[in-house]
DNA sequence: ATTAGCACTCTCCTTTGCTGAGTGCTAACA
DNA sequence: TGTTAGCACTCAGCAAAGGAGAGTGCTAAT
């Protein structure tokens, strides 16, 4: 059965008329858009047409449509208009992306934090992994008689500090030579890189003669572990408390426990990776089988061309995607800005220095 | 009427059927105890009098009873027992408290997290304010060309650091320059004293040579606002919903939306301050309207017999307020103990030193 | 090809009646 | 005088029954 016009036309009002009353889509409705001059009669026909294609799914005999994974998919691949962001919503959202400067993990968060809030979505994202990550600096501070802060930083100028306690009162003059030590046997290296094996070679290369040195060495591990850890975080979970399909609280925990396993998560957002835009997984799409009647949009925020993390609103499968589609980029866009002032701009400055 | 010992005997049964079934305590559940060899007939006649006491309300004409909120307060101030906590909770608490060494906030917001999971109910913190806190030093550290990092500590050995971006290229000198005059200026000084009008006036003593201190300023200023502000965070919200008070939808979104409210979450935290030990706040004892069907227990944290921050757990009225007063008393303590070990020990070498 | 009409289906809401838990009161009992 | 058994009464909660409304599929007419 061939797809006309019609058929996309009619399926197009039945998708976004779902997406606003959350109520299955019966013909009279459709059939009263002015756009379509067609009575309730002849929709039927053709919705009956259009669940034979799987498009739509009947909940019981005698109620309206719904549209299936593969309707959201068609609509979204095909018959989605493109959402223009109004002037205001785009003086929010730059507003918002206009962070003061701070370390990357709160720049993300907190907007992470207003998209939700400005979304009414919980959202869900990454913070940069380690394979991307290649040490570039690391440095040991005193701050105290018997503490110092480890900061490492990677090529891109992300910064990740930990602070060493080392129950033991250590001179400036040893802080630097620690930073130096460091510097030379793991600098360029990538974070996945550095693991035990290769802290334990330091310490062999640097010879015993500090007893102090065994126990820094093992926070210096701990320490490139942490930043190893994928971080990942939701916001604004709440938010999904406004949609009617979560109306029973066995759906609400069934989603909270769902997302609280970090394994779901990074399921999810690893699918859109190797995309480099804006992904859409809709239902059973999602690789998480108790998230099936959601629907996930993510995508990629850079810094100069490189993936640094994802960002991804989570809500029910008859989100507005158009809607979030638009917004998600343009927050992504803007993040990406904003860090490329902040983390990216040294690549020039290096870039200069090549030439 | 007297309470006499028969009376609060049935009280205290009561109170803690209702904290175990959720369901309002009829006379016949009450009678069936050992304990109380009495006849349904004169439990009813006993529940009338605890009802015209206050203590207990009926739902409705043929239910049962349940604690009002005088009731409750009888129950913790005077009829509860003190929970004794199994060795097998004291260990697992204990390895939760065993925290690697890290930053202030993560320790407690980590032991927040494993208090949450292992009470099954949501946590909420305060982490450090600013009038306990005086500004032992502060250090600028350059680490890349255009980046520093500011890093601060009081004197209690908080550590708190903010990334400079200085979009400007500076030197290992200048930032140690930088490091002395702020230390000149600004160290002895409580984190609330430190205000803008402060940081110019060491501005115009360092005289405006260098431009770019005009920005580097504002950054400070930026870092110390920053570390000013109380922060305050809620672990494990969604353990609420395995409760059955919170059956329906509208419950958890009038929890989570008043949850969400930093205010009320600062008002509720506040009342635990001027106590110094653990604090139960029952139903409308609670600042916040919205909660006047929970209670919250709170306990504040310590590092050398300093009041650092408050942990505190919300559940329902009907908690089993025993256990969780133990529980949170253990682990404050446990967490002041963690915290003594990587933050307080240095009070003792400065100790040594003024001696 | 489209549409009006009709019989049919099924959810949802309301009504009705019943059951069970719980109460208060009274009278008998120790 | 305190305690208890008994009884009538109340009320939430549940299930069954009935009706309304929305929607469908099919057929016949346009």
């Amino acid at each position: 059965m061939a797809l006309d016009d019609r058929k996309k036309l009619i399926m197009q009002a039945i998708v976004e008329d779902y997406i606003n009353t959350a109520e299955p889509v019966g013909s009279r409705s459709i059939s009263k858009k002015p756009e379509l001059n067609l009575s309730a009669a002849t929709i039927r026909n053709e919705m009956g047409d259009l669940e034979e294609m799987g498009l739509l799914v009947q909940p019981h005999t005698s109620a309206g449509r719904v549209p299936s994974t593969s309707g959201y998919r068609l609509y979204v691949d095909s018959l989605m208009e493109k959402y223009e962001m109004t002037a205001a919503e785009i003086a929010e959202i730059k507003q918002a992306a206009c962070k003061k400067t701070q370390e990357l993990e709160k720049i993300v968060r907190d907007v992470a934090a207003a998209f939700s809030s400005l979304s009414g979505l919980p959202v869900i994202g990454m913070l940069p992994g380690t394979e991307t990550g290649v040490v570039k600096n690391i440095k040991v501070v005193k701050i105290d008689n018997d503490k110092a802060m480890l900061i490492v930083s990677d090529k891109s100028g992300i910064i990740k500090n930990k602070l060493l306690n080392l129950h033991q009162d250590i001179s400036d003059e040893f802080a630097d030579q620690l930073s130096e030590i460091l510097n030379q046997n793991l600098a360029g290296l990538t974070i996945s890189k550095i693991n035990l094996a290769n802290i334990m070679e330091v310490q062999s290369v640097i010879g015993k003669n500090f007893e102090i040195l065994a126990s820094v060495m093992e926070l210096v591990h701990e320490a490139v572990m942490e930043i190893d850890t994928k971080q990942i975080f939701v916001e604004g979970l709440s938010n999904i408390l406004r949609f009617p399909e979560y109306g029973n609280v066995e759906k609400v925990k069934e989603l909270f426990d769902a997302v609280e396993n970090r394994e779901n998560l990074s399921k999810i957002i690893m699918e859109a990776v190797p995309s480099g835009q804006a992904k859409v997984l809709i239902g059973e799409e999602i690789p998480v089988p108790e998230l099936k009647h959601n629907s996930v949009v993510l995508a990629p925020y850079r810094v100069s061309d490189q993936i640094m993390g994802v960002l991804g609103v989570l809500g029910p499968a008859r989100m507005d995607y158009s809607k979030v589609i638009s917004a998600l980029e343009f927050f992504t866009k803007q993040l990406s800005d904003v860090l490329r002032k902040d983390f990216g701009e040294r690549q020039k400055l290096i870039g200069r220095g090549d030439e």
